[in-house]
DNA sequence: TTGAAAGCGCTACCAT
DNA sequence: ATGGTAGCGCTTTCAA
């Protein structure tokens, strides 16, 4: 059996209403007492029973968060930043990779006090689940029942574009994912169509290349469909982290350079796009800020009852790293 | 507020303590009684308060799993496989992906009565650590101080060459992550010189591929390398999934036919290995078993007391796919 | 076969 | 500033 407050009122020879004051650290017990409580409970090695806490508290002070689909480098570090994030506050979180009903299943048993869902496209009976939700993913159209922290995708375009032409590119690419499937890529596609086009910037078909997933190799093989058909353009906007990581590849296999003969910046924003053959200059919002902001959220939905349940679009941020030249031409 | 059991008792019109004993299925409960109390439990929508019960049991029914780096499609398989099994017991899993000393002690907190750890090579003063604990990796030729799960990685290698050995194949190569710092890895790769001297098969120095990683691209450019020293062997032994899928790529791109050309066998047995370009004939413990195995011994770990606490080393299975067939001269 | 009551470890309120 | 005590929801004796 593990030392209880009994234990410890007993050692100190006070009552165990006062231990339990101590160790809440309440302003109504003597310093003195205090600090001769809490010595004693370290001695001890005293840890709080988290069942009894909560049957009392009716809190657990736990977030769940719901991860259907392992996979991504780049949800793989937002879900490490939010786990580093939420250390920071006075909540746990727990990790569910189930499928989501019986996720919210298990949660719902561990009566966590509210639940991050990464997932596109999600239609909960809410109801059901009075535990506060919070969605990362697209916000739907015609607004969803919980709320949702989104990438402003179409700023990030717009953001990648203007960088580039003040570069002096006006032949520019874009290798991504097309398939109508994913909310998150289309709204990239099309993010860099409409960029474009309020640039009057034409668009060659062959310089849209749709990889048709999001790995490595799927960027690697783009370029060389981009190579098929020349003029090469002299910039490349990668829709993800991984797929520009292929495209470096396969340029550099083609004794291209970057940023000399061709420019790339790359879609997500996250620490290791440093860590590519070449650094990528990349847009999209910092993971850290991602995380932090989930975090936050979550906690404000549990803790402040009546709260807008409307999201959050986050602004995107441009890093510049080395993967971006003026054009050829203009050298 | 919930429902609670006395509430259930008001309406079913009996006292509280025999709706417990009906809601656990106890035999002291005369069957009508129960059928009632059932169906009014159900009716009402009644969800035991975990707190309250483990207040009392002292068992949280929950295990921990400890998963410091999140990567790998093998791992994460594995993971989805352990939960999947561990929902089929009366338990259920917590995933943390904080390092291991920080999720030691969330665990802790939650009073998980058990651990699984993914981790090669951890130190842990056991003795601080009284929840049953159980490692998936290798063990350590001293003894570990708790249970390792581990694969026979020199059978994996001894079944993969005798299998290439019986198509008829002498020229052998392995293409795998050498790194020193790697146990798994460095099993692996002994196992396959061992397996080729006992075999008395000379091996060529060009036909040892030190990958460096064991990411797709590496298993792909290891085959540049591989072709720029001919003759090829007539049978590959890839060290992983990743680096395998790398191979197959690599090879095709050189309209190198598999396996009419050269024959390929993979390390790993995951499902996935039959989704590549061509389905990978492969060696290595299936990773339901896997799963089965961990689950089963740590729920063992948990209800068994004084347990043999020495791991087991799971013996390998090799799937004919379609990647192996006799080679090129016998045709 | 059912009911009453103790108690798990803790918080919070009321009394001292 | 400290102590006494009710009660959170449940399991588990023990009594009826």
């Amino acid at each position: 059996m593990s030392t209880t407050i009994k234990d410890i009122a007993l050692v100190a020879g006070v009552s165990y209403s006062t231990v339990s004051k101590a160790l809440n650290n309440s302003p109504l017990v003597k310093k003195d007492t205090k600090d001769k409580i809490m010595a004693i409970a370290k001695e001890m090695g005293y840890e709080p029973n988290f069942a009894a806490q909560r049957l009392v508290s009716k809190k657990t002070k736990m977030v769940g968060l719901i991860w259907p689909t392992i996979e991504r480098v780049v949800l793989a570090t937002l879900v490490t930043k939010i786990s580093d994030e939420i250390r920071r506050t006075s909540y746990s979180m727990i990790l569910s990779v189930d499928p989501i009903e019986i996720s919210l299943e298990t949660f719902r048993k561990f009566q966590v006090d509210g639940i991050i869902l990464f997932e596109e496209d999600v239609d909960l009976k809410i109801d059901t689940h009075p535990i506060p939700l919070l969605t990362y993913g697209v916000s739907k159209k015609d607004g969803s029942p919980y709320p949702v922290i989104d990438a402003n995708h179409e700023q990030a375009m717009h953001d990648a574009i203007q960088y580039l032409i003040e570069l002096g590119h006006r032949r520019i690419a874009y290798i991504g994912d097309m398939s109508p499937k994913d909310p998150m890529q289309i709204e990239k596609y099309n993010g860099f169509l409409q960029a474009m086009k309020k640039n009057n910037l034409p668009v060659e078909n062959h310089h849209l290349v749709n990889t048709g997933g999001l790995d490595w190799y799927d960027g690697y093989s783009a370029v060389k469909k981009l190579l098929a058909h020349p003029p090469l353009p002299t910039a490349i906007v990668g829709g993800s982290y991984d797929i520009s990581g292929g495209i470096i590849r396969g340029l550099k296999e083609n004794q291209i350079d970057i940023p000399t003969d061709i420019s790339i910046i790359s879609y997500d924003n996250i620490p290791q796009m440093a860590n590519l053959e070449i650094p990528l200059t990349s847009i999209g919002v910092p993971v850290d800020q991602l995380a932090k902001e989930i975090v936050h959220t979550v906690i404000q939905l549990i803790e402040e009852q009546n709260l807008d349940p409307s999201g959050k679009k986050l602004q995107p941020i441009l890093t510049e790293r080395a993967s971006c030249a003026p054009p050829p031409s203009l050298n």
